[in-house]
DNA sequence: AGGAGTTTGTGAACGGGAGAACAAAACGGG
DNA sequence: CCCGTTTTGTTCTCCCGTTCACAAACTCCT
């Protein structure tokens, strides 16, 4: 979130900032950011702030986003298709290098410039490009077997958007998006707010 | 995250589960589920364990995904796409009622059975059909001035999709889903996996 | 050179979630 | 009807992230 903050001063011209500024971009308490921070070590000078440039290259280069890393992705239906042209990633250090699909009826189709190849080729493309990571965007029914074979080539992080709980051996990270998750959130709190306007005060 | 580990269960035949049981389903430990469904209530039988149908009824009331509740995407892009063609939403108590775009090329489209209306068309959509939640898939430039409109028409929790902190009023909620920073989260551990083999001791 | 003003880095207090452990309750079998 | 077994509901403890508050450090102006 840092970074990104950073990216935006830094591209509205800003060379310098201070902790008060920079949460405030990136919607954080001033004093947690400056504590984040002092994990990375002392990029800041006391009475004046931070050198913003100097500063995004830290955090860039601490999380791993200065070199770019390889991404697969498998499952090439609504949500595959707009991951694979989304632009974002590549200009957060991330390259898609390979669009797998089960479906033989896909594999005609050219998405974002990349073919829409045959699941089978997964571990080729893994071993080729050294690729650690894998985005999982198939229905919910095939996500472990994927999540399997990913391992299996050598993937060690998934990032899985299908509605599942994925088993993965020790060593190996997973990471899930759930969109129907983040509307329930939504819709408990909406609930509370129309439903029982005094609720609160009883609770 | 119970409720779909106990939608999966029920489509399985499962009639009767334990806490142990459901918290393997949903990938948690099984005294944080028991102490998470404590706070509804005291659903269970000891000796005996949940009733599968009855306790996601629960569950779903007090969520609030009894009703159907009503949605507005904003953005119709390649994101926009995605989320409007997804069945998920549907089957779990969120309905799509309108699809809205700025640009006017858009206009011409149906996605999903719905016709990609003009974005002046917000409020009266807000207000005809009750709408309290609404998704933002837009470029970032544009997240804060769309959900202004939203919470202006009568929009009380949003869903942020674009990369950017928004700032709306008090008792509006806002989630949002980064993608980017997903995969930098995963970046981050694999480059500790590869980089540093006794990094974890020292540390 | 020195003092006033700023802003970082961090120690200490706070709050809350997660897990271990156990008492209370229900069931079944004799 | 009572006792052993199973499983829930809850208490207690631990741990970690967040925030407050302040001393240390730096700049600028006189
Ligand atoms: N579309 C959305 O906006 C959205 C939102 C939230 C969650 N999701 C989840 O994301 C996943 C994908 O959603 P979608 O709408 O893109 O579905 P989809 O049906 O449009 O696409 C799924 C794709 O996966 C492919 N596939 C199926 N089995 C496969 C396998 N074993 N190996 C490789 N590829 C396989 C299919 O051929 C298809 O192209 C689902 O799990 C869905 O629940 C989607
Ligand atoms: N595509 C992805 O997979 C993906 C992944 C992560 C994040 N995102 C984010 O989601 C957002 C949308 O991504 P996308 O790839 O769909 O972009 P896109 O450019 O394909 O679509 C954006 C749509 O928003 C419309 N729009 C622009 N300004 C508007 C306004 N003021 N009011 C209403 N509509 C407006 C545009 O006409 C366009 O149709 C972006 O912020 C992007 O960063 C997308």
């Amino acid at each position: 979130m840092y970074l990104r903050a950073l990216t935006g001063l830094a591209e509205g011209g800003t060379t310098t900032c201070s902790s008060e500024e920079l949460a405030a971009s990136a919607g954080v308490n001033s004093a947690k950011l400056r504590k984040d921070l002092s994990y990375l070590g002392s990029y800041g000078t006391r009475g004046v702030g931070y050198d913003v440039e100097y500063l995004r290259y830290q955090i860039a280069r601490e999380i791993g986003v200065t070199q770019d890393w390889p991404v697969v992705i498998v499952g090439i239906g609504n949500l595959g298709h707009a991951l694979a042209n989304y632009s974002g990633f590549r200009s957060r250090g991330f390259r898609v290098v390979a669009l797998l699909d089960a479906d033989p009826d896909r594999h005609d189709e050219v998405v974002a410039g990349l073919d829409v190849r045959s699941f089978e080729d997964l571990e080729s493309i893994v071993t080729e490009d050294a690729v650690a990571i894998g985005v999982i965007a198939t229905p919910a029914v095939a996500a472990q077997s994927v999540a399997d074979r990913m391992v299996a080539a050598g993937i060690t992080s998934i990032l899985n958007f299908a509605p599942t709980v994925l088993t993965v051996p020790e060593g190996v990270d997973v990471r899930k998006v759930d969109l129907s998750i983040e509307l329930q959130i939504l819709a408990y709190h909406e609930q509370r707010k129309s439903g029982l306007p005094t609720a609160e005060v009883t609770a």
